[in-house]
DNA sequence: AAACCTATCAACCGCAACAAT
DNA sequence: TATTGTTGCGGTTGATAGGTT
């Protein structure tokens, strides 16, 4: 069954890249709570950034992606923690109807909220509570609404037929299969915030974080400077995260 | 009190994206 | 342009707390 994961795993060990800690002399499970005061006292002096190389400058036996995760998941000290309201609930149904599983994209837009927690969050109760209203998480319809098996997507404009004088809600002509949401998603090029020259800048630097794009620059949040945001003619939501 | 079941959530894993070279 | 290294995301797992029988 595996033996393909197994054999990637095995070509991992004897080729190609290194893995991204030494596994053989790194913790694993649990944190204590030394190392907690370890990653907090580091992060403290030295700031985040260079996960690979910070358990061995905070003597931590933990690889650098543990340490990002405890930090962004448990220990910095802009987490809100504590129950979901039911304000909070509403906003993350209303972003998964809009972003799917793009759980960063909606712990962006929720302070103090980790992708980590929504998505337990999501899973644990949302998801229940969802169903128990009679609604599919994955598609936010009806449970009992279900599409007909042969489904034809066109992007052709579809032809209005004004029959008999009844008019479908706007919803309708906008997103056919979804009523309730428009998808016609605009991008612009945003202010150009950095006085710096393009050619001067990097790649990261012009890459727009989702906090400029929605029109938030300055903010605490943002991490962006300046755009490149369809670099390649390709856009990546990436590009658009914030954190 | 013990055994079993369920819910919760911290942590891990694999992989894709991106930057640097 | 290709290769390599790092970061971050999303799916999944596993420990354990709490509830039920």
């Amino acid at each position: 069954m595996h033996c393909n994961k197994e054999r990637e795993r095995e070509r991992g060990r004897n080729m190609g890249r290194s893995p991204c800690c030494e596994k053989a002399h790194t913790n694993k499970g649990a944190w204590t709570k030394e190392e907690d005061e370890r990653l907090i006292a580091h992060i403290r002096a030295h700031g985040e950034g260079c996960w690979r190389s910070l358990p061995k400058a905070a003597g931590l036996l933990r690889c650098g992606k543990s340490c990002r995760l405890r930090w962004i998941n448990y220990l910095r000290p802009d987490l809100k923690r504590g129950n979901f309201t039911e304000e909070e609930d509403e906003l993350i149904v209303k972003l998964h109807s809009l972003l799917g599983n793009k759980w960063s994209l909606i712990a962006a837009r929720l302070p103090g909220r980790t992708d980590n927690e929504i998505k337990n969050h999501w899973n644990t109760h949302i998801r229940r509570k969802l169903l128990s209203r009679g609604v599919d998480p994955a598609t936010h319809r009806p449970v009992n609404d279900r599409p007909p098996s042969n489904i034809t997507i066109s992007f052709e404009r579809r032809e209005e037929k004004a029959v008999g004088g009844s008019e479908e809600p706007s919803g309708w002509r906008q997103h056919p299969q979804r009523p309730d949401l428009n998808l016609e998603l605009c991008i612009s090029l945003p202010f150009q915030q950095d006085p710096r020259p393009p050619h001067e800048l990097t790649k990261r630097e012009k890459s727009l974080c989702f906090s400029c794009s929605s029109g938030l620059q300055n903010s605490k949040e943002c991490k962006c400077r300046g755009f490149s945001g369809l670099g390649n003619g390709k856009l990546s939501y990436r590009g658009l995260k914030m954190k």
